[in-house]
DNA sequence: CCGCGGGCCTGAGAGC
DNA sequence: TGCTCTCAGGCCCGCG
């Protein structure tokens, strides 16, 4: 599912529940995830207070009463979902949430204030991890990330400078998370529709020859900006598996230009082209041919 | 160091 | 209906 808009939105879910509460009980009932999970998982999280909830890319970060960081990320099918303890599923939660919700729920945190938080994920690409928070800054999973995409260190001339003299192509650049942190397929497709740049363009081409921004790095900073704002207002897309933390579906599926929408007409005014369906490192783009260029 | 392809998993949907 | 095939929003690893 989740790139930032969809963590974004799950971190609002759940900020409310976890903040300044304890966990009263973890289940783990599998720890074969992405990566398997400690054996003293269970013991390490019960009895200690969440003090905050941050993200980082697509990582969701609880900070705990303990001095450690609960890391998680959602992999590809990951959701949480949030109820209240002993309290019935809303009718139209329980219908959406179908049968096979149950039986993905991998890890289900009872927290002191009644919520009770379940972890689920039927292909386990998602997983957990606790860090020491001293040793944070030297985490392998978060070292190698480059500037969150809404935050003040991302720039024209950061990703100029990061995408000069680069061979591979602006989608694949834009995709690397040591480039920018926390786009995906999605995002990166939408971000250049915005930006009116070809995701074949070579990346070097939105710098000059010294590494400077051009015309093009700027727009590809207002496209990446301007969709993950969008998106995130609008609580992330819901194509397969993203849902909020209350059942809800995410409604930025319905404003994609470009993203499964091929053999339609280019929403851009005026344009008339078609959009596009390539591939690219294995993943599927979408472009429109006539005015990304 | 960089770029590419494969693999990890399961489920949904298309086609037969 | 049911089988098989393909594809999916991410990430890590090994290869050249």
């Amino acid at each position: 599912m989740p790139e930032l808009p969809e963590v974004e939105t799950v971190r609002r879910g759940l900020e409310p529940v976890m903040q300044g509460a304890r966990f009263a009980a973890v289940e783990a009932r599998r720890h074969d995830l992405r990566w398997p999970l400690p054996r003293d998982f269970v013991a390490r999280l019960e009895g200690q207070t969440v003090t905050g909830l941050g993200r980082r890319a697509k990582y969701l970060l609880a900070d705990l009463s303990s001095g450690e960081v609960l890391l998680m990320h959602l992999g590809m099918s990951g959701s949480f979902r949030v109820a209240q303890e002993g309290g019935a599923p809303t009718p139209r939660n329980y219908h959406r949430a179908g049968t096979a919700h149950m039986t993905h729920d991998h890890v289900v945190f009872h927290m002191s204030n009644g919520a009770r938080i379940a972890f689920n994920d039927p292909r386990r690409f998602g997983s957990m991890k606790l860090v020491p928070r001293a040793k944070l800054a030297e985490e392998p999973l978060l070292r190698a990330l480059g500037p969150e995409p809404l935050g003040n260190a991302f720039d024209a001339a950061m990703l100029a400078r990061a995408c000069a003299g680069k061979k591979t192509s602006l989608k694949a650049a834009l995709s690397d998370q040591r480039v920018v942190a926390g786009l995906g397929n999605i995002y990166v497709c939408e971000a250049l529709f915005r930006a009116r740049l070809s995701p074949q363009r070579r990346a070097a081409t939105i710098a000059t020859r010294a590494g400077a921004p051009n015309e093009r790095a700027h727009a590809v900073v207002a496209g990446i900006r301007e969709v993950l704002n969008d998106a995130i207002a609008a609580g992330g897309s819901s194509l397969r598996d993203h849902k909020r933390t209350d059942g809800e579906l995410g409604l930025f599926q319905h404003h994609f230009a470009v993203y499964n929408r091929a053999g339609e007409r280019c929403p851009r005014r005026g344009c008339g082209g078609t959009i596009k369906r390539i591939v690219q490192g294995g993943r599927a783009t979408f472009y429109c041919p006539v005015c990304q260029r």
